[in-house]
DNA sequence: TTGTAAGCGTTATCAA
DNA sequence: TTGATAACGCTTACAA
């Protein structure tokens, strides 16, 4: 209820009897340049006069301003982002915990349209950040003149600049083919976002071709449906497939977002899943278990790949640059299965 | 590509031979404090060297951080931010839209538990903040001593020096007891996470109770599921429900989280929805429409409350105090009719 | 209308 | 081991 003033650094000196610069080094651990005794005087004081440091300050004088730049896809329209899709809820979430462990804050933004992130950048003073999605090239390009760590997810661009976390996207695509496959399948859809360079669901594109391939099947282009990451393209694309592809047994969903769309649109169109078509996803999503009927799908631990993320742009920012091989344990992929996936009798 | 350097107000000043003040003024649209001329050498000068301000400077030298920070609830072990509940990832999304759009930035985080917000909010001297969830009272306190404007989502904390972005939540757990008692229903369950003071559950269930009584029919506290908003509670409820009480026609679940595991526990014990027990959810989270079979909920808009938010917030900051009232076209609630609610046939 | 200069709270350099 | 003191980039009296 006090009203509150700014206790500066200066205030803790004087309480403590010491110079400012002395609280400064206690203050930033630079024990072995203060004595025992000047040390617990500032702690003391510190510790009296309730002192919360500036990091405004801080940023500054030029050390760190501990604050990182997360920058997440927006919808197409470019006024919200894109946070609707719990993949990068659960990201975020991973990201965060790592974050403020480690007394860290984050801003979290969209990027508009065209616009740089040199800005906010450059602004704040990020100490480093964390991208996900793909963005036209201009974009990396100004990421590398900010001379600041940066974690790419979901991203294959090839530059040794930033670091990566990634998943083994073409080996899910081929995993989830294979698993209809091996159940028989032979029809087998692909509904998808846009594939663009560099992009997962290229990888995933990949996978599947790989799979059919491998198993002497036909790749026929008809088959891939390809627009938006959405549940509203995943309808659409599912009723084009009841009304113009009775042959089409199988239906890849290359996020389990689309897989949704595509459960509902099979189930608007008559069909019934897993019965009359079989659907796999990919990302497992928490819905993915929560939805009517549970939804088969690639794997991947979304939070700890958040984690994961975090923790690696912390020790470069830290202990500066250290190319980190992914941890297997938090990259490795399987099937979760559950049961939208039938096994296809002989006819 | 090049090595980037800081340009600061001073290399301005200097290419176009006014003072940093003058700079200063324009930057700040003070316009009236310089010639048109000076105004616009300064314009080109910034727009030939690409000037970007630095935001820790201006927050030190006592003007606008333009920080915002957002505070959302964490799960129950305190590990991760309850993101993962689309009702809190679309609310952020309306947040971050909004705030960006008046350039500012927002700083997400969760608090643990126990600690206060003073110092994340002293550390970075936030403009204001926008707080999801209830917290402890000395939570508020803090809040309070920081001396900036707070919007409040989702409490009923009843201080004038906060501001609240409210939904009539009493009227929708009103309203949705309402529609279940209009189809025949008699035996309403509640299944909510803990119904705490000054919280919205406590509001919904209140609502609850008063449709009962108004339709004349009994309250039967064990008729009431108390305990976490999470899916798995929904379905251990569910799983209750179903085991103990056949006599339980319809179930009331005021987060849709929670409904959608009820819809899963139901089915798990074998019963059909809506066939032999309807649900209705709260909220009309997106999962809502896409579940199997669409949830019937009570429908807010949880984006636009968001963006509500968030330009109170800033009206406040901007042009000081000022208690708006709701936009009631953001705050109205309806019921989104899906096909979890049957009409109960008289037996 | 313009410019000078004193802060803002830190950190870091350099003598002592 | 300490303590003045000069940055850091910006805003804003105050003078000119």
């Amino acid at each position: 209820m006090t009203p509150l003033k700014r206790i500066t650094i200066r205030d803790v000196s004087e309480r403590a009897g010491v110079s400012t610069a002395a609280v400064s080094y206690v203050l930033n651990g630079r024990e072995g340049k203060v004595s025992q005794e000047t040390a617990s005087k500032v702690r003391r004081a510190v510790e009296e006069l309730n002192y919360i440091p500036d990091f405004s300050a801080r940023s500054l004088a030029g050390t760190r301003s501990k604050l990182i730049g997360v920058v997440i896809p927006q919808t197409e329209d470019q006024k919200q982002l894109l946070l609707q899709n719990p993949f990068y809820s659960e990201l975020v979430c991973g990201i965060e915990a790592r974050l403020r462990q480690s007394g860290y804050h984050m801003i979290l933004s969209g990027v508009d349209k065209g616009e740089g992130y040199l800005d906010t950048s450059m602004q704040r003073n990020l100490d480093g950040a964390i991208i996900m999605g793909i963005y036209q090239e201009s974009f990396y390009d100004d990421l590398k003149r900010v001379k600041v760590p940066i974690v790419l997810i979901d991203s294959y661009v090839n530059d040794s600049y930033f670091q990566t976390v990634s998943i083994d996207d073409e080996a899910g695509g081929y995993m989830a083919t294979k698993l209809l496959i091996d159940n028989g399948h032979t029809n087998i859809a692909l509904v998808t976002g846009l594939i663009r360079k560099d992009g997962v669901v290229e990888k995933r594109f990949l996978g599947y071709k790989r799979a059919l391939k491998e198993a002497g099947l036909f790749y026929n282009s008809d088959y891939v449906f390809e627009h938006s990451v959405s549940y509203e393209y995943g309808q659409e694309a599912a009723a084009a497939i009841a009304a113009g592809h009775p042959e089409i047994t199988a239906v890849f969903a290359s996020s389990d977002l689309v897989a949704l769309g595509v459960l509902r649109g099979l189930s608007d169109a008559g069909k019934r899943v897993p019965d009359d078509v079989s659907v796999v996803g990919f990302d497992d999503i928490p819905v993915a278990r929560m939805c009517n009927p549970p939804l088969t799908t690639v794997r991947q631990n979304i939070v700890a790949r958040g984690e994961m993320a975090a923790g690696r742009l912390l020790k470069a920012i830290e202990e500066g640059e250290e190319a980190l091989a992914d941890d297997p344990s938090v990259t490795r992929l399987e099937m979760a299965i559950r049961q939208t996936v039938q096994r296809l009798s002989p006819s």
